[in-house]
DNA sequence: GAGCTTATTGAGAAACCAAATCAATAAGGC
DNA sequence: GCCTTATTGATTTGGTTTCTCAATAAGCTC
């Protein structure tokens, strides 16, 4: 009923993009681009290709530092204006608030899942439970609610011990 | 099992401070400003009323707003150290983060609860379920982790139509 | 490939919120 | 009332995101 994704009981696998990945991903941006008359371009492209390649969970700030890692030319102005247009894109998503209140961004997957903070390594781990799922349903309509969404963060102490840097 | 609270099936009842409540935060305030040598003075009073006078889940700016109506004099610093202040004295709380991300403070309650927001009328409520909660518990617990606490907003439509500005 | 239209870029400024600085003020113990 | 020192308000700073705008380049047409 319940899964943690992409994690099992030892340090979770970050998901990680093949080469394959990266050009289907790049299909999709070209189309999505074609279809509204944008322009595929390099910079667009950078930030895209720094954040699928630097894994899971990243604040703005993380992308920004990603892409003038790998092309300092590239201006801030110009990453954030791809965060959102790989967001309006469906390439990635809105993943939680991090402790702090930052938006954290993931690339988009199909299947939802909610988050769990550790907050002795930091990590962000991902899960799915539909007894959770139908509770919340359920749990709003007995209210008069009809559900629309929601916004589900756990926070524990994971037992697969790791150090990452924790982060305010 | 489920409670909404301070609210039922017409539009919710604000909680209400009566005088006597004003006072006995009052004293909560000053027993613990004495306790660690701070002093109670009348810029942090005046923060600490136009909180609560101003009713539930307010956002910084509207706290900074509230207490410039009420006395224009006081600093903007001022109110967000006494923001601090009252939350380290366990009279405010953070609530939950609304739709824009900004952290919205509410008057701290013995009561755990969680928070729906209407997306229709931009109204806040406010409600518990012992169920789901348990629930979270077992599944961090099923995955290895002890959970140390949440944040979980539930985002839906209500049927009380009121109508109050949507705010961003 | 050249020419043309127009979306996009990067740099810098601006907006925004929250926190830090600091000299002037005032709380509260004596 | 005095004195110590926490607190204040004005201002500056820091950090993040957005806006502006002239220069650039994407990608269509020929």
């Amino acid at each position: 009923m319940s899964r943690l994704l992409k994690c099992g009981r030892e340090a979770p696998a970050r998901r990680k993009l093949g080469s394959e990945d990266l050009e289907a991903i790049r299909s999709r941006l070209e189309a999505y681009l074609r279809e509204r008359q944008l322009r595929f371009t390099e910079p667009r492209w950078k930030v895209a290709e720094s954040i699928l390649l630097s894994g899971l969970h990243l604040e703005s700030r993380d992308i920004v530092s990603a892409v003038k890692k790998r092309d300092p030319g590239v201006g801030e102005a110009t990453v954030y204006r791809a965060i959102r247009l790989l967001c309006d894109a469906g390439i990635l998503e809105e993943s939680h608030q991090s402790a702090s209140g930052r938006t954290v961004y993931e690339i988009a997957d199909d299947e939802h899942h909610d988050h769990i903070l550790c907050t002795d390594c930091g990590e962000v781990f991902e899960f799915h439970d539909e007894a959770l799922e139908s509770l919340q349903e359920q749990t709003a309509s007995n209210q008069g609610f009809s559900l629309v969404g929601h916004r589900h963060v756990l926070i524990g102490k994971c037992s697969f011990k790791q150090q990452k840097g924790k982060r305010a």
